[in-house]
DNA sequence: TCCTTTCGCGAACGACGTTCGCAAATTAGG
DNA sequence: CCTAATTTGCGAACGTCGTTCGCGAAAGGA
């Protein structure tokens, strides 16, 4: 019954009992859950509680709970909203990275599930469409875009997962770490860049880096 | 007693009865149950019962099975050699990149640690004091340099996650996927794509994605 | 009405991370 | 040598997790 990804298994059956929920409302109830205490609160039985029912029901629904997460990550790609093209493809492209960071700050638990998992479903395949369209006619082996296409998601989830934890107290600590290494003379140029890095963080940096690590893949400069 | 990340923290104590096991010692049983096993092999219990010892022993040395993960991972990133800089910045960093992939191969479960926790221990310091250095007298705000540093460690461990996972059972329901919706018709550009791609994979196309990235990242292109 | 099919879900299983408390092992001080 | 102080090893237990099983309840078609 699961050796197919969930989105070609049919929803419901037409006959028996109906269904009092739908993969939809699951995937409504996990996103909640995500958004307001993170995503490994996002179990069975906590999903389940959200909806006001048994965890074993869920698994009418859905397969396992990898299948809530991929249902989860759909979804926020159909946050997406695809504007007509400009022509240039560089500024399309760091466009749409710049709305992907968006959607992950509305989500702070999504750059995880994109690094570790990367499952497209219909709304991910759409995106995919865009992205290839907004690149049709362009010079580039067809394994280089797609390529392209991770590694763009990849600078993106980077970018929004560092930006979600930059005050956990993982991090801070971490900090505190590199600071002392920075600190005790052996790596002087680490010590450097801390000094550089002390003052204020200005505007948002992420549309300049994105744009050049695009360019930088579409460009024939190596 | 662990407000304080594991380096800072001292091994053994000088006094009262003497370990019988060491940080190295679970790091490399850890190392090797990964890399048979794969990362979530790695279990208080079963990294104990590979030492031979009782899964609350392991408490004894390390705070939490977080601590067991970043020590995984810098003993990875202690197996890079720096060999002496070309004075090319772009070919020296994709060196270094081309060296973590390498890395990355030998333990196919390192790139989903580095993606998800970007924690650096000592070996890990150096590792980034090297990156500096080449860049050295680069005209890049140290912030930018800092970015890049992530950005490479990301695009090396997407690529080496894509490579090792590349024929799992997942990957393989999610390319029928996709080429199920190609093939309906909605998708023509993602159809082409896969038209292209359906030959032989050619040889390591690593290096000149990376290296285009870099080049990027570093360029004054935008 | 009854039969077939599906659904809801309590109960249970095994594995997980982590804590507690105590016995064993060692050193320091007398 | 003995004792006190200190640290280590670890069995047992707690709460949580994903998942399975089996059964009673609910609906539609005959």
């Amino acid at each position: 019954m699961s050796d197919e990804v969930i989105w070609v298994r049919p929803e419901h059956s037409a006959v028996g009992r109906p269904a009092e929920r739908s993969r939809a409302e699951i995937t409504a109830a996990a996103i909640a859950l995500a958004d307001r205490d993170g995503l490994e609160a996002v179990s069975m039985r906590r999903v389940a509680a959200e909806l006001g029912t048994g965890a074993a029901s869920l698994y009418r629904y859905v397969a396992n709970r990898d299948d809530i997460l991929d249902l989860m990550a759909d979804a926020t790609a159909a946050e997406y909203v695809f504007e007509p093209p400009s022509g240039d493809p560089v500024a399309d492209l760091t466009a749409l990275g710049v709305q992907g960071l968006a959607i992950m700050r509305r989500h702070p638990w999504l750059p995880e599930l994109v690094m570790t998992r990367a499952s497209l479903g219909p709304a991910g395949a759409d995106l995919l469409e865009r992205f290839l369209s907004v690149l049709d006619g362009h010079p580039l082996a067809a394994t280089a875009k797609l390529e392209a296409f991770a590694m763009l998601n990849a600078a993106v989830a980077m970018y929004a997962h560092h930006e979600a934890h930059a005050d956990s107290d993982y991090v801070r600590r971490q900090a505190a770490y590199l600071a002392r290494v920075a600190a005790d003379g052996s790596h002087p140029m680490l010590a450097a860049a801390f000094a550089a890095t002390a003052g204020p963080a200005d505007a948002d940096r992420f549309p300049a880096l994105l744009s050049r690590i695009v360019a930088g893949m579409l460009g024939s400069s190596a």
